[in-house]
DNA sequence: TATTGTTATACTCTATAACTATA
DNA sequence: TATAGTTATAGAGTATAACAATA
């Protein structure tokens, strides 16, 4: 529909990527690991949010209950550095949560300092039900990539992951 | 407020690994791949604008070049259509790069609502310095995937981003 | 002195609505 | 009516500085 006048360079791919809906090549950009680490991390978190839909968590607020939930009773610095976040920005993310009833802050007697971190019987409910929803998504990328694709991403991203 | 400073006095600003910095683990976290596109994103991200360094250049600005150089005169909705930007976000990052003299609106006659979108050639000479200044960058990410791996990786990633 | 949680702040990235000027 | 560029705004995510309470 849109005029589409000759390009002079309909160029080849030399691999194939991301090439935009109207066929114009991001050039070299489809051989650097960044660019497309982002465009693939953006679709697959869209992914992720609308599957969860009516639980209405993002990304970020299910991998603390993840690791809450494993783990019972850590502080909030060692919850935010298992997950590569700064504390400081660990503090507004689980306020929301406690705010929702699904994840609490429990007072230690052994330090007056921090909180011991719990699910709340919601929070863990809720975790169930998101597993349960995310099998969709999960399904979705393992049409994507195969079976051993999956494996194989899983273990580059993490060896990236410690650059 | 200046851009960016150093840092302070965090010495605790080590990168959590992906599993057990601290000895404290994310569960099945570690099977999601959105969990560890998001971790592996952040640290080639960071390796990128560390490798660019006093170019000061970042990614999103490095792909708007990139897709420039690659294709003179586009409009810059095609430009951001190319890179899965919102066109309405593409303007302020193509502000900055033309204020700092690295690309150009240019006013076509058969179509006076857009501009074609060109470098300069001091634009084209920091992409000459970047791609030169990346190829460390390159290395770092073929010592950690090997040859193939990395190639795998960019396909599968590709894939992903077609969710 | 160092750590824990916290507030304040800033910058980037993504997203939507609405406006203008053209077509 | 539709498109191209723009402005305004909002929400995440990431990052640093500084503070009070506690260790």
């Amino acid at each position: 529909m849109p005029p589409r006048k000759g390009r002079a360079d309909d160029k080849a791919k030399l691999d194939s990527t991301v090439e935009a809906a109207n066929g114009i090549s991001v050039g070299n950009l489809s051989n650097h690991i960044g660019y497309l680490l982002r465009r693939a991390q953006v679709a697959v978190f869209q992914d992720f949010v609308r599957t969860l839909g009516k639980l209405d968590i993002r990304p970020s607020q299910f991998g603390i209950l993840s690791v809450i939930e494993a783990n019972p009773g850590l502080k909030q610095s060692q919850v935010s550095s298992a997950l590569g976040m700064q504390r400081t920005n660990f503090v507004i993310v689980f306020d929301e949560l406690e705010r929702r009833g699904l994840a609490e802050r429990v007072s230690i007697a052994s330090d007056r300092r921090s909180y011991a971190l719990h699910l709340t019987d919601a929070g863990r409910t809720l975790m169930r039900q998101a597993e349960k929803a995310l099998e969709a998504h999960q399904r979705r990328l393992k049409d994507k990539l195969g079976e051993d694709g999956c494996a194989r991403l899983l273990a580059m991203l993490s060896s990236l992951a410690e650059l």
